[in-house]
RNA sequence: GCUGGAGUGGUGGAAUGGCAUACACGCCAGUCUCAAAAACUGGUGAGGGCAACCUCGUGAGGGUUCAACUCCCUCCUCCAGCACCA
């Protein structure tokens, strides 16, 4: 019978779905396994890049299973955002309508390619039942300070009309659409995630299980820096001292002697007060005005000019009472640190070249040891390196290896500085003018302020029907029905906030949804979350190694903070509130070295290979073309490998009976060495897929064995014990990758019940165990023989044997041996002089 | 610039101190066929040799070692993330 995937497939999924092998339920006496793939946006159609995160993921939730775990293995949707938005403004839909119909079409899609998801746990973000939780997660929030409204420069994409988080801004542009992203001044909701900071980057260290990329790209993001905030004295108009202080953030305060200037951001609130009745006033302020209508782009791209202008006033190095003249420049951030620095021309770059731009003086504290200049007009370039301290009164001759810790303790000492730290992190800005999200749960009330949802209110349900233009900001704005309300605190005439929630809200808990999916009565069930959390496995694109794993961290230590979850008790020794024990970043799917995409139409639609090939094809080719970190070249002709081994194997099944009754000669060489095959088989693919995602290499073991078992039967050999075990390994060691083949073929051979409740199987040490060895012959390094030889030799018969090879002896000839290195059951080097 | 990762046959890739190129794609030859496809069998890093074998070979150069794709140093190239963070 030929190998016919679409009749095969069709028939198991049937029978998973009816026998609901797939479902997950709390049960104690069975170690738990929590497998999760990120869920996806539901644009309708899966592609490449779902296919493989969804394939790797299901691959080791089946395999989890067979070992005997309670697998926890759920999918949902991603489902508020701009795409539907967008679709609504260009076709005039429905979002809701719209989205459900995407989701129908996904499922489906999931469905047939035999993933292996609890579909009782879906859950969709786009629905109040959800997003009720979003709110009320909000209020709590709100409750302990952790969401706070605040003015300020946003990042403003014009084309999508809305604020994007700084995280959402890529090299300038939207993070969706690319556009040149603006700045505005707006009111906005803000999450304090800077609260958390210390422990985000402290719990790093617990994440021993995470790739070390994403790991460090985390706390570059968090940005911790020691240094020291130093007090400049301001100057008055008339270029006296007062006591009002100037604070500039630096981390290298040994570079204090040779601070001959202070700058202040463009948006620095004490500009405005110095520069006031000063000749340079207006030069000053049409400055400021330029730099406020750049673009961050431009303002941060690197190679750009740096600009600034005179103040007019003075300040006092507190180290050496030096007064110093004030600049403004665009090249100082108002976000990081005080907005104020103190310029430093000969140990920083960026401040040379502004220095040498506007002729500000300089001078050298810090000895380059591998440079002969002293006069700071000599230099090139600023020298950032360490070296020891001059024209730096009592710390001269001090390295800066010490120098830095003398000069912070003594700065505390006299009052003129603090020891700081700073962070890079700033708090995440949630709130969009956009229709399709969660609405933020807040009420402006004239006479109580802005007041939360009462929580028996919730959810705040998101109005249907609104008109959405994409044109002048939130849709909701536009709704009196949605908008007017009352005060919950005193009943009078109130407003509704019409900002929605940015949806990474959303997706930053949803893995603590799925232990409890229908849960009515909290965000989660406790005892469901306390049994299945933390996640054991996650698995997803690279793109989220910031934002959204970022988000969810924080979101877990909040819940912790809240006392709904600690997973302190558990094994896992990823602290009380990680929520991801181990991270699996797949790699990309490409065609010809290039990212599928529309615009390229390279796309290769899953649906036509499933038609051609059928989904195990599709899922072993996927498995099999490269590891699961690296990204994979689709190439249409290497799958019909894949295709060519799936009817190697059915054919295997098909054409031989395998009734196992006929005892086999153990003498026989050739069924000896399979055996050992088949066991080493299992040690292999069960390492491969246990400990370092080796996939690929474990579907190569299982080729290996299958080429094996043709080769003993090709001498005739096919019906005994030793055939049949191999057989029926293969058949099990291949469940996890082609699901659906391997059922049909478990029936084949014999047996009744669903291979996924039969067990992984377990390899013999003893049938591993050789008795003869290939030993490798070496001389001088270089290999001059391989013989076969009992493992259990001693060392003189093996040397004995290693120079009684004649090309060995050829090569040692009448020359003096040194030594001869024995590598027990592997190699002997002959080192010859 | 900083941080992280990678560089191996014609191609995807394997080997983490011990036979470099497992497994697969492609290609070549053969079997079957009127023919083709499919399937099966064999071959396939480069160079030399009738052969046994020999030399070279994992981005470049150096080093450690009996032995290096693997460890160390210098450099080159590519990819990714961050980037005026004081």
């Amino acid at each position: 019978m030929k190998y016919s995937p679409q009749k095969i497939e069709k028939k198991w999924q049937a029978y998973w779905q009816k026998n609901r092998i797939n479902q997950a339920v709390l049960s104690k006496d069975k170690p738990k396994y929590y497998l999760l793939e990120m869920f996806p946006y539901p644009s309708g159609k899966l592609h490449m890049g779902h296919v493989r995160n969804y394939t790797i993921g299901d691959v080791l939730a089946r395999f989890k299973k067979m070992q005997g775990y309670n697998v926890l293995h759920p999918m949902g949707y991603d489902a508020f955002g701009q795409p539907a938005e967008n679709a609504a403004i260009k076709n005039k839909a429905d979002p809701a309508k719209w989205t459900k119909q995407c989701i129908d079409w996904m499922r489906e899609e999931m469905q047939e390619m035999g993933f292996s998801y609890d579909w009782d746990r879906e859950v969709a973000t786009y629905l109040p039942e959800y997003y009720r939780w979003n709110q009320w997660i909000f209020l709590k929030m709100f409750e302990r300070g952790l969401a706070y409204k605040k003015e300020s420069l946003v990042n403003w994409c014009p084309s999508c009309q809305t604020t994007l988080a700084n995280e959402e801004v890529i090299d300038g542009g939207c993070w969706r659409c690319h556009s040149k992203v603006e700045q505005k001044d707006l009111e906005q909701w803000y999450l304090k995630i800077t609260d958390y900071s210390e422990r985000l980057l402290e719990d790093l260290k617990l994440l021993k299980y995470w790739p070390s990329r994403v790991v460090t790209m985390q706390e570059n993001w968090i940005g911790k820096s020691f240094g020291v905030e130093i007090y400049f004295r301001l100057c008055d108009k008339g270029g006296r001292p007062t006591d009002r202080i100037i604070p500039v953030f630096t981390t290298r305060q040994d570079t204090i002697f040779g601070a001959t200037y202070i700058v202040l951001a463009p948006e620095h609130p004490l500009i405005k007060e110095i520069i006031s009745g000063s000749p340079q006033e207006n030069k000053v302020l049409e400055f400021i005005e330029k730099v406020s209508k750049e673009t961050k782009t431009i303002r941060t791209s690197a190679d750009v000019k740096k600009e600034g202008v005179f103040s007019g006033a003075y300040a006092i190095n507190p180290v050496n009472n030096e007064k110093i003249p004030i600049w403004v420049a665009d090249y100082v951030l108002m976000e990081y640190g005080t907005g104020a620095i103190m310029a430093v021309p000969t140990h920083d770059q960026r401040d040379f070249l502004f220095s040498k731009e506007h002729n500000l003086p300089m001078r050298i504290v810090i000895k380059d040891p591998r440079s002969s200049i002293i006069d700071a007009r000599e230099m090139n370039e600023a020298y950032e390196g360490d070296g020891i301290q001059v024209n730096s009164a009592q710390f001269d001759g001090v390295h800066t290896s010490q120098s830095k810790e003398k000069i912070a303790n003594w700065m505390e000492k006299e009052k003129i500085g603090k020891k700081t730290v700073n962070w890079r992190l700033r708090d995440w800005l949630i709130s969009r003018q956009r229709y399709w999200g969660t609405p933020i749960p807040i009420i402006y009330c004239d006479q109580c302020g802005i007041v939360g949802v009462p929580e028996e209110d919730l959810p705040v349900i998101l109005p249907q029907k609104v008109a959405i233009t994409g044109k002048g900001g939130s849709p909701l704005s536009k709704v009196d029905k949605f908008i007017n309300c009352k005060c919950p605190k005193c009943k009078g005439k109130a407003r509704r906030e019409t900002d929605t929630m940015a949806t990474f809200f959303d997706s930053s808990w949803y893995f603590l949804r799925f232990c409890s999916p229908k849960y009515a009565k909290g965000v989660f069930d406790k005892e469901e979350v306390d049994y299945w959390m933390p996640v054991d496995q996650y698995i997803g694109g690279i793109e989220h190694a910031i934002l959204h794993l970022l988000y969810s961290r924080f979101f877990t230590k909040f819940f912790n903070d809240l006392g709904l979850l600690d997973f302190s008790k558990k094994e896992s020794n990823t602290g009380k509130d990680e929520p991801f024990i181990r991270l699996l970043t797949q790699g990309m799917v490409l065609k010809e070295g290039e990212v599928m995409s529309k615009s390229k139409g390279n796309v290769v639609d899953p649906d036509t290979i499933i038609d051609k090939y059928g989904t195990d094809t599709m899922r072993l080719y996927i498995i099999f073309a490269a590891p699961p970190e690296d990204q994979m070249d689709w190439n249409e002709r290497a799958i019909e490998g894949s295709w060519r081994f799936l009817n190697r194997v059915w054919n295997l099944v098909d054409n031989y009976e395998f009734k196992g009754n006929v005892p086999s000669a153990q003498e026989d060489k050739e069924l000896k060495e399979l055996r050992q095959k088949t066991h080493s088989t299992i040690k292999n693919v069960t390492d491969d897929l246990a400990k370092d995602f080796h996939l690929n290499t474990a579907i190569s073991s299982i080729m290996e064995l299958v080429n094996a078992i043709y080769a003993v039967l090709s001498k005739n050999q096919s019906n005994n014990q030793i055939v049949k075990e191999a057989v029926e390994t293969v058949v099990l060691l291949l469940a996890p990758f082609v699901p659906h083949l391997s059922e049909e073929m478990w029936q084949k051979i014999g047996r009744k019940e669903s291979i996924f409740k039969a067990s992984w199987p377990k390899f013999d040490a003893n049938a591993i165990k050789q008795d003869a060895i290939t030993f490798i012959i070496q001389v001088n390094g270089k290999v001059r023989a391989t013989m076969e030889l009992p493992v259990d030799i001693d060392e003189e018969k093996l040397k004995a044997s290693a120079l009684a090879d004649s090309n060995v002896a050829k090569w040692v000839q009448d020359k003096m041996i040194k030594k001869i290195i024995i590598v027990p059951k592997k190699l002997v080097n002959i080192v010859v002089g």
